[in-house]
DNA sequence: CACTTGACCTGTCCGC
DNA sequence: TGCGGACAGGTCAAGT
């Protein structure tokens, strides 16, 4: 469920709360959450400072100041949260929805040396935690393989409208769900800009005329916005880096309202599967030429 | 090669 | 109430 706007978000709050912090103490309870932590790799974090907290596609990079870097995926359910010495939890006036950590769903804590710990929750146990070094990052397949930003200053939608060519024999969402295509469009971004662009998920990429791709580029890059602006959306897992939820989808025009009419044009939305994934869509706003 | 489907997991919800 | 099955959705491997 982390897509973009709810990595960016927990880039920043760890960006704020981390950078000058050293690491003082890490463990881990579940192997297939930190792949590579075997053996030494305390050896390789114990001391290591935390410089910088960057974001590439839907992954945050955590860069040390002893030329390794922490790489982490929050797949679905993932969650960085950082608890200073007062440990809330659920009810606090915070807004959290984690209570107290560790809990049954933590794979790797880190202890800092202002005595705050970074927890890793991650339910279904999708995401990981890798160390590697700094300098290995972009020789990684996926960093080879990943597109552009969406929110960067040079996608523009011509450039939008190349990737896409990519995949023109498929459906426009598949290829908007392609991290080759375009870096950090997950399910809730795709319909949720779709639906503003008026076109209609299942069409293929070679269908979509350009006045619909110049739709669709200001339509995603106008909800990633809102949505970072948001604090991202909160369905049942994601939360910042201090536990809060995210209010996107308090603003969501089709994601998840199934049954509720269409903002735009009164239309009951109506709930499908495209590209293998739950896909919400206005009948009447997005409809196949 | 281009594209689609299934596997990876666990918790929740729905129908019987 | 318990139980089976569908579903949630990011990414990669396997299948067509």
């Amino acid at each position: 469920m982390p897509e973009l706007p709810e990595v960016e978000t927990v880039r920043r709050g760890l960006s704020r709360l981390l950078e000058g912090l050293v690491i003082t103490e890490v463990s881990h309870d579940n192997p297939k959450s930190f792949p590579n932590a075997e053996a030494d790799v305390r050896s390789f974090l114990i001391g290591a400072e935390i410089v910088e907290v960057t974001r590439r596609a839907k992954v945050l990079l955590i860069e040390l100041s002893t030329k390794y870097s922490l790489i982490i995926h929050l797949k679905m359910t993932g969650q960085l949260v950082y608890r200073g010495d007062t440990n809330f939890g659920a009810g606090h006036p915070n807004d959290s929805l984690v209570g107290e950590l560790p809990d049954k769903s933590t794979r790797v804590t880190f202890t800092l040396s202002n005595g705050a710990h970074l927890y890793f929750n991650d339910q279904r146990k999708f995401g990981w935690v890798r160390l590697v070094p700094t300098a290995e990052i972009p020789m990684i397949d996926f960093f080879k393989r990943v597109g552009p930003e969406p929110l960067s200053d040079d996608f523009t939608w011509q450039i939008m409208k190349e990737r896409l060519q990519r995949r023109k024999n498929t459906n426009i969402k598949a290829a908007l769900l392609d991290q080759s295509v375009i870096a950090g469009v997950g399910n809730i971004y795709a319909d949720e800009s779709l639906w503003g662009a008026k076109i209609h998920p299942s069409i293929l990429v070679k269908n979509v005329t350009d006045a619909k791709i110049k739709a669709l580029h200001k339509a995603l890059r106008d909800v990633l916005r809102l949505s970072i602006d948001k604090g991202g959306s909160t369905d049942k897992h994601y939360v910042d880096a201090e536990g809060k939820r995210g209010k996107y989808l308090t603003f969501a025009n089709v994601f998840r309202r199934e049954g509720q009419p269409c903002p735009r044009c009164g239309t009951i939305i109506e709930k499908s599967r495209v590209a293998g994934r739950g896909t919400h869509t206005c009948p009447h706003c997005q409809k196949l030429p």
